[in-house]
DNA sequence: AATATCCGTATTTTT
DNA sequence: TACGGATATT
């Protein structure tokens, strides 16, 4: 045995297999916390030293976040700057680099733009109402229903009235009125030379599965890895399939404990039957967890174990201590805020960092309460999920100028922008996009009719469209013929928001925030040349959290990390909080319509509970009061999560917020007015 | 008559 | 945030 890399030493038998497998196909099932990140890092490395040009590795990850820190780690190993080379990224970011070099022969124009998914469902939307469904005395699925089946259908290569029958019963009746918006949808996409997420994949399997081109496109990589593989779908299983027709060096990490994108159409097929779809697949299982403590790892087993389907493996802590999780009863979502603060502060007292801590739950607003309460306590946080800056109104409006000046037929764009002039609604913005040439003759210029010949609007609408007109002006680079590139990415942004300003100041509240964020869309296109390549990374990377009720941390400042359980896949800190551990919540009332749904929320559960390393505390608030008055006492009483039964709840250590000394379930009795079903709620509590 | 605007309500998860 | 429905404004 030759000189062995000092990172090698570090691995564990199971991690050394993975790591130094030979060429041919490899699936690493890796369990919750056991080194997954470190083995395909090292994996990277580890083909790196054996003489693999960086620039033929491709790693595919989730998110960009990961392949990021994946390659910074394996760069810490090798330590000689090539990692940089390593193609990384996801499926749809790597889709659209290849898609812009080699997608001439299937089709694709090089300048295309990609549309995210509410821009699909604007478009959705937009046929829509042309179409006039909707308005008859039937009710029609709304925009973004109808981009949820279209995706659906698509990604999962299932016939539209399987998917309706199965996942959308209610929309059944619409079917005829839906396949005539989905046929003139991507009728428009390609005229109007447009990209969604879901074209990004069906193009570059098209792309791979070319003769000619196809070659070529698969022999770029000697390897790919792919992280997160439980996750990944049909369409991006086809993929891999046709990027190894050549070569068989392909190795795939996942754990299908942790499955929960079957909303997306993932299944775990693709895990499950990868060694017959490969043949002599070198199968790699890691079983000890190096994240959690073991009373921990015994609650996280204890849930999963229920799951309807077994897995194989069972994971074994190598860590010491016995502190139990703690299972946390509160009176409501107000209580469980506030305790959840105590809770925080006092783990940083112990010495643990606000970024060693993480408050996890299953939907964006369930931190709604809490955000306010970390507020008041002047306790800075960040919040990954839910509404993203992408989403934010102004950040859509910001984005939809740069696109119009980027592809002048994009209708979209267009229909947004003019509605943000006064006095300009639904019906005057298509009058003014007939007029400017949007919609017809694709030689027809708007910009430059914009500038040179522009149509009448109302008085109200003056200042806002000369602003317009002097954004776009200084945006085109003076002259009609595109010389975008002359003008920096950042400049633009910044013309932009100069036109905005005083619209945003008109229609939204907390303008200064929302300026802010415009100024923070600034400093991000500083690092681009191109207005379009700018564009299409901030679609398919967008920042990860707005939110600045706490005033935006810098980044040497210390805060608490907020995130849905879905954004924080990957990730792990020292203390965990689960909140909102109520059924309803969780599972979520939206997904309890099938066995399958259940069962992935179950996972969800248990992805939540493995992210912790040291400390785990689990809340659950009694009662839930209803929205519609926040000043009446009407209110239900929750259940705490089925995932979490008797047994389950005997491994944590039990508590509830006293407050006068008095628990939660005897305050629920004293409060309360009726008393049948709140003495059996909360007797329930007790016991269940 | 066509639009704008206000208000209350419901909102899963993401590339 | 985005909708539907009601009212206000041009």
């Amino acid at each position: 045995m030759g000189l062995e890399a000092s990172y090698l030493r570090d691995l564990n038998p199971a991690q050394r297999a993975a790591v130094t497998a030979e060429d041919g196909p490899v699936l690493v099932v890796a369990g919750a916390g056991t080194g997954k990140t470190l083995t395909l890092a090292c994996r990277v490395a580890h083909l790196v030293d054996r003489g693999v040009p960086p620039e033929r590795i491709l790693l595919l990850t989730f998110t960009r976040r990961a392949a990021r820190e994946m390659l910074t780690r394996a760069e810490r190993m090798v330590g000689n700057g090539v990692t940089g080379r390593v193609w990384g990224g996801t499926f749809h970011a790597v889709a659209n680099r290849l898609l812009r070099a080699y997608g001439g022969p299937v089709g694709i124009r090089p300048d295309f733009t990609v549309m995210d998914q509410g821009d699909a469902a604007d478009l959705m939307n937009l046929i829509r109402g042309e179409l006039g469904l909707g308005r008859g005395e039937r009710r029609f699925p709304k925009k973004d229903t109808l981009a949820a089946i279209y995706s659906r259908t698509v990604n999962a290569g299932v016939r539209l009235g399987e998917v309706l029958d199965r996942d959308f019963p209610w929309c059944r009746d619409a079917k005829d009125g839906i396949r005539d918006i989905f046929d003139r949808y991507t009728a428009r996409k390609r005229e109007r030379n447009v990209l969604d997420f879901d074209d990004l994949l069906l193009h570059w399997r098209a792309l791979a599965s070319a003769s000619g081109v196809g070659d070529r496109v698969a022999e770029l990589f000697e390897h790919i890895l792919v992280d997160e593989y439980q996750d990944t779908n049909a369409v991006q299983a086809d993929i891999l399939v046709a990027m190894r027709r050549t070569t068989r060096n392909l190795t795939v990490v996942g754990d299908d404990a942790q499955a929960i994108y079957a909303f997306r159409s993932a299944t775990v097929r693709n895990i499950l039957e990868f060694p017959s779809v490969f043949p002599g697949t070198n199968v790699v299982t890691l079983e000890r967890n190096y994240r959690s403590t073991p009373a921990i790892l015994d609650v996280s087993n204890a849930v999963i174990a229920l799951a309807s389907r077994r897995h194989e493996k069972s994971l074994w802590s190598g860590r010491e201590g016995r502190l139990r999780p703690r299972l946390v009863t509160c009176l409501d979502d107000a209580e469980q805020a506030d305790e959840v603060c105590r809770r925080i502060l006092a783990h940083r007292e112990e010495g643990i960092a606000l970024q060693g801590q993480a408050v996890l739950f299953r939907a964006a607003h369930h931190s709604d309460v809490l955000e306010v309460e970390l507020a008041r306590r002047n306790i800075p946080f960040v919040k990954y999920g839910g509404l993203r800056f992408l989403e934010a109104a102004h950040v859509k409006d910001a984005l939809a100028v740069l696109r119009i000046l980027e592809n002048p037929r994009d209708e979209v764009s267009w229909f947004r922008v003019l509605q943000l002039l006064d006095g300009v609604g639904p019906a005057m913005a298509a009058r003014l996009m007939r007029t400017l040439g949007v919609g017809g003759d694709p030689e027809a210029s708007p910009i430059r009719r914009l500038l040179a010949d522009p149509p009448a609007v109302p008085p109200s609408a003056g200042s806002d469209y000369e602003r317009l007109r002097t954004a776009v002006a200084d945006c085109a680079g003076g002259d009609e013929s595109d010389r975008s590139d002359l003008v920096p990415p950042a400049v633009q942004v910044e013309r932009v928001s100069r036109f905005l300003e005083p619209v945003v100041t008109r229609r939204y509240s907390s303008p200064a925030s929302r300026m802010r964020d415009l100024e923070q869309m600034e400093v991000l296109a500083g690092g681009f040349v191109s207005r379009g390549r700018f564009i299409a990374d901030l679609t398919l990377d967008p920042p990860v959290s707005t939110g600045d009720l706490a005033g935006p941390p810098l980044l040497d400042e210390d805060f608490v990390i907020l995130s849905t359980i879905h954004s924080a896949k990957g990730c792990e800190w020292d203390v965990v909080h689960v909140i909102h551990a109520a059924d309803g919540n969780m599972p979520s009332d939206m997904a309890t319509g099938d066995a399958e749904q259940i069962e992935e929320e179950r996972r969800l559960l248990y992805v939540a509970l493995t992210r912790a390393k040291d400390a785990l505390h689990v809340y659950f608030p009694l009662r839930y009061y209803h929205r519609k008055n926040p000043l009446s006492d009407r209110h239900s009483y929750a259940q705490i999560s089925r995932f979490l039964p008797q047994h389950v709840q005997e491994l944590f250590e039990r508590h509830s917020t006293h407050v006068d000394g008095a628990p939660a379930e005897e305050r629920v009795l004293s409060r309360s007015s009726s008393a049948g079903d709140l003495v059996e709620a909360s007797l329930r509590s007790l016991w269940t």
